[in-house]
DNA sequence: ACATTTTTCGAAAACGGTTTCGTAAAAAAA
DNA sequence: TTTTTTTACGAAACCGTTTTCGAAAAATGT
């Protein structure tokens, strides 16, 4: 099959050992015979075979990215930012999907108790209270760093973004811009960013004395035709909300789609300020206020961080969190 | 530090092989210790080590996804169809990204000399002119399975959509709703879904005869502003096109945005319609005649055409190539 | 009762590298 | 010249599983 270090030891009269020091520059080796070692390997094409070295190195250079979907724009771009720092490094990236479920999400991290991957990088699925599976992960010593998603009892680096300030930023600009009565649009109660950012919202309504009833906060779900719906018999009402924030990408499809067949004016009658990473946002009529996250930049900060873990044997992962801020662009749907 | 078979071994006065055994339940191991096996095992929270394994069975139960990018929501989707079926399998998925580089392809496809995967799916750069990498890891016997961009003289299993079928059907839907005058903004002429399209789209102007100047065709790069800038001025032309034919997702950004800033009506003055997946086609002014992939069955049909060859032996990806229609979804942007 | 088959298990050799440790020869120091 | 050090290499153990093969014990047949 293909070609092993037996095969070139056995060409040169060398030993396994000597072949094999050689490939990685010891210096116990001659330059002569490195020379010679090198340019049989490179002949033979010979690829050292990863689960050998990695069985006795006990180190598989491999990292693993755990995420809920690859639906979002955020989830796309942030792999962009971890794969290309990974390659840098020489490691292989293993890609798994959550689905935002619970069990799932358990059962993937238990797999790494087995040492497939160095290190993890997650985003939590939105079923996540518990964080058990992760504590447990991290205390048989693995690295694991959170981004976006994150688990606030769980003590180890986080990629964050400032999900309270930038959402009090656009709550406030709502404000400004003249909105009464804003509604947040949530998503997932048990996400960390879901909660950061409704405090944001409530704290600018607070800070500008405007009232917040419980109906001033709508849940959405990740059923499209359902978030639809509710968007719909929210706007349907005789004192339909004058601003909105949504607090996921996906909620902004059926927004607009909503005020379309309200023959809802955006921004006459609502305005409207999204949480995306959507370069269409440009290009909506009207264009779209976005709250965007730094997603490649989160993506590339947060293996930086995971592999500086790998990297020095005492680094410790501790409770440094990263704030990465988000930009609120200002365009036509909220002035 | 983790529990291996050997400590299982020790526990039970059993040999290390029965252990094995018993964990995937051979026939020579009677049910009592298979019991007492898996219970200790259960309770020891024990967890193979996939290193060992893979290397003894020289199969790793992981496969290579190799993509150009995942910015193109195309490529997001699939990898959810892709991350599907391999979950279900049983299968890990490393992800490389290209960067659109063809030396990056190459490089990372002579790592897979070395046995770290099982099998492959490939949509190659933009860059790939020569594909004696491809054959290369082919001919070592390496599965692998194309979808969406392919190369056409590697004779491998391919999942590819209609794009022939489907650019002529867009144009021919532009001439019926009254263009002159149509232009094809292209992509890397290297790739074979640009080509594909590029024949329909020609093909269509033929069979209606409009006549075709090399002028019909633009070449758009990766750089978005320089995108801009090449339909800018492709639309600022006093006999610019009355049609416009996006063959990829992310030229549709730039041609709304220059129609809005030359104050050219879609579709009163150009009428559009782009290859995409974006949802966001739903709410742009006008709505957006789109060409939409099935990205999801595409991935989902890749992996499982690839799990099939891995999981029986003597069966060979031929030259088959599976088809799955896009669909062509008129909306106001084109009539 | 003995011969034969079946059941159930263990010893040991892989898989393909890495790493420790020992040692002969060459070079340097005495 | 002798002693010490350095250089350059090899033997062998090891990483944790899987798998082949042999063999005792139990079950079955005659």
């Amino acid at each position: 099959m293909s070609v092993k270090i037996k095969d070139l030891a056995k060409q040169l009269n060398l030993s396994v050992a000597t072949i094999s020091k050689a490939l990685k520059d010891s210096y116990e080796i001659s330059p002569e015979t490195k020379q010679k070692v090198l340019e049989l390997a490179k002949k033979l094409n010979y690829t050292p075979n990863p689960y050998a070295s990695s069985l006795r190195k006990r180190s598989s250079k491999t990292i693993a990215v755990v995420l809920p979907e690859v639906a979002d724009s955020f989830f796309s771009i942030a792999i962009n930012g971890i794969e290309s720092v990974a390659y840098d490094k020489g490691y292989h990236v293993l890609i798994y999907l959550t689905h935002e479920s619970f069990e799932r999400e358990e059962a993937i991290l238990k797999e790494f108790q087995s040492g497939r991957v160095d290190g993890i990088l997650i985003s939590v699925s939105g079923e996540t209270i518990n964080s058990d599976h992760i504590k447990e992960v991290i205390a048989a010593g693995m690295p694991l760093v959170f981004f976006d998603r994150v688990c606030e009892d769980v003590e180890t680096a986080k990629i964050i973004t400032d999900d309270f300030e930038s959402s009090y930023n656009a709550t406030c600009h709502l404000i400004k811009a003249g909105c009464k009565k804003i509604t947040y649009l949530s998503t997932s109660s048990a996400l960390s960013i879901n909660n950061k950012r409704m405090e944001g919202y409530i704290q600018a309504l607070a800070d500008n004395e405007l009232k917040k009833t419980s109906e001033n906060i709508v849940s959405c779900t990740s059923d499209s035709i359902g978030n639809y719906k509710i968007i719909y018999d929210l706007l349907k009402k005789k004192n339909r909300p004058d601003g909105l924030i949504a607090s996921v990408e996906k909620l902004t499809t059926p927004v607009y789609l909503v005020c379309d067949h309200l023959d809802l004016s955006i921004p006459g009658d609502v305005k409207v300020i999204s949480f995306t990473n959507l370069q269409a946002a440009l290009i909506l009529t009207p264009t779209l206020t976005t709250v965007t996250q730094p997603a490649f930049e989160m993506g590339k900060t947060a293996a930086t961080v995971l592999f500086k873990s790998l990297e020095k044997r005492n680094y410790h992962l501790n409770k440094e969190i990263t704030v990465i801020p988000s930009v609120l662009t200002i365009r036509d749907s909220a002035t």
